[in-house]
Order: C-alpha cells, then sequence, then structure tokens
DNA sequence: CCATTTATGAAGCAGTCGCTACATAAACTC
DNA sequence: GAGTTTATGTAGCGACTGCTTCATAAATGG
C-alpha cells in the first residue's frame, strides 16, 4: 500500500471515530479534519471533496458495524430469544453510536441523499443476512423473511428508543 | 384572538407546509420565510428564536399528523390486519412526508436534541393510543403491548422504507 | 546536486448561518 | 392631530460552510 493510501486509511479510521461519537450532523471539514489530526486544507488533499470523505468514512463505519457483528456469538435459535438479544446489543453501548448514524443515514435517505441511500441499504441487507444465518428456522425463503419481519422490530425498537420509548 | 396571535398561526400553518415539502435539515431561516411569505427578520419578529420557530413548526405538523390519523375510519381489528392497513397508510403519499420528517425528528433526539426527543415521544405515544384503540384485544394492558409492538414494526418498516428495503 | 514530485501551512473566497441595530412607515390611542 | 405602539425593510455582524490559491518545505529520483 502506497503511502498516501496509508494514510488516507489512517484518516478514515479517525473519521469514524468521529461520525460514532459526533454524528453526521456534526461532520463538516473542519471539525472532521481535527478529529482527523490534520486540517480541512489536507482532507480535501486526500480526497477529492467532501462527499468522497463522508464515502469513505460511512463505508469504515459500516465495515466496523458488519466485524462487531461478526465477532458475536449468538448461534442460531429462535424468533423471540434472537429477538431479545438483538435489542440488548442494539441498545448495548458499543453498537448504539452506530444505531445513531444509521439513524442520521435513514432520515438522509428518506429525503433522496444518494450516498446515503446506499450506504443505509448496504447496511440493513447485511443485518438481514446476519440475522437470518441466526434464526433456527428451516426453508431460506422462510427463514429471510422472518429475518425481515424481525429486522423491523429491531428498527423499529431503535427508532422509539432515539425518542425515549420502549 | 389578537392580530399578532392569527399572524403567527397563519405562519405556524405554512411552516408546517415547508417541513413536511423539504424537511427540518433545509429549515434555516431565511428559506422558512420565504416559504412563509416574509422575511427572517418578521420570523424573528413574531418569534423568539429559531428554537421557538422550530418548536411551533413541528407541534402544528405533529398536530396535522393527529387530525390525518383520526380522520381515518379504521375500526378495531386483528393485530395482522392492522399492520397491514398502517403499513399501507405510512407508505401513502399524504403520510409519508410525515414520517421522513419523523425520521429526522428521531435521528436529531438519538444525538440529544431536547426540542426533537419531546415532540418525538409525544408522537410516538399518540401513535401508540391511535393504534391500542383500534386493536380488537381484550385487556387494556395486553392491548397497549400489543400496541407498541405493532408501533415498533411500522416505524421498523419506515427505516427500511428510507433506505429502499422492504 | 539538481529537478521533480509530494506534502503542508496560511490566507482567503463567496456563500450561508442565526441574529441584531437602525431606520421608518403604518396604525392605533388619547 | 400629537404621541405611542406595531410592523417592516435594509443592512450588516461575526461565525461557519466547502473549497481554492499561493507559497514553500520536504522528500525523492536522475
Amino acid at each position: 500500500m502506497s503511502k498516501a493510501a496509508a494514510k488516507r486509511e489512517q484518516i478514515l479510521d479517525r473519521l469514524a471515530d468521529f461520525l460514532l461519537a459526533e454524528g453526521l450532523g456534526a461532520a463538516s471539514l473542519r471539525p472532521l479534519a481535527a478529529a482527523a489530526g490534520t486540517s480541512d486544507r489536507m482532507l480535501l488533499y486526500y480526497f477529492k471533496d467532501k462527499d468522497e470523505i463522508l464515502a469513505g468514512a460511512l463505508e469504515r463505519t459500516a465495515a466496523r458495524l458488519t466485524a462487531a457483528l461478526e465477532m458475536s456469538e449468538i448461534t442460531p435459535r429462535s424468533r423471540a430469544q434472537l429477538e431479545a438479544e438483538m435489542l440488548a446489543l442494539a441498545g448495548s453501548p458499543v453498537l448504539w453510536p452506530y444505531m445513531c448514524v444509521w439513524l442520521e443515514v435513514a432520515a438522509l435517505a428518506a429525503r433522496g441523499d444518494p450516498l446515503c441511500r446506499a450506504v443505509g441499504h448496504r447496511v440493513a441487507l447485511g443485518f438481514q443476512a446476519w440475522i437470518a444465518a441466526r434464526l433456527a428456522i428451516d426453508g431460506p425463503v422462510a427463514r429471510d423473511a422472518a429475518a425481515l419481519g424481525l429486522l423491523r422490530t429491531v428498527e423499529g425498537a431503535i427508532f422509539l428508543r432515539s425518542v425515549g420509548l420502549g
């Protein structure tokens, strides 16, 4: 990996930290640069524009979420059991910041933002697959359908938790 | 009602239109003022600051949603039937803009915004009560619990729809 | 060692943000 | 009709936005 690419990787890691801590709404160039230990000038030296910066940072954030989920040792079980575990997981200190970012992504996607739509869609599909792999249900069609239903429930819980309900 | 209060009411109605059409993210003073047929100068003449403006506009928006829901002629029925009707309702051209605003509110609430937390909480409780009143389930405790569960599903569906899934 | 590339700071641009000071016109009160 | 209150435009403030220009230092390659 070239030196420039390595620098980009390091920056993206710190930007993901920033997104998780402060959110997309706080992600303007100067704060992002400060979090990455550099300047806005250099951010736009390593990346074409803000959109490319956010795309990279969101992708990195999503990758971390995927990795965190894959590490969980949940084995296939009933829908009710999995639902309870997922609700606890989503609300846990580790994963809740990801859920907050995801909420912001969904809100922007609903307004037509193409980057957020793409990222959000990918994360949702990944989440559904993760659930399906842990649902003890016979037949892939029924399992996928059940996974989608469970995903709806979990997303709804995140939604409601964010406004202090449930 | 005083003339000033009437003017405020008219402004708030137009601001609610704006929020539904453009979203909270686009709600800076000058665009809001233009949508209300006035100037930022006058907006801050009738209201103390931007926060009071948004609080009023969000309250008006929530009131409209409540009124729209109350107009529905759905009578008590099974959970599965009500779920199907609510999913169609939430995705309908009339109500979807409200859901988009609500998503933005939830995202900001998750980041600690007190106004959005309060508004979002109130809307969620209203929604839950609306569902409970239309669920054919005996016993208020079980009915409220079922309403919360159905609300989760609907919110989750909104979440997923915003990223183009489901 | 010189030339080219790569990296970085300092400054600034035009635009937007929420908000305010100053002015004045219009309406109302006595 | 004088005086006070209410309503409104204009202009601007300082801070922030994404981004660029100009300069230059540092590293790299011949």
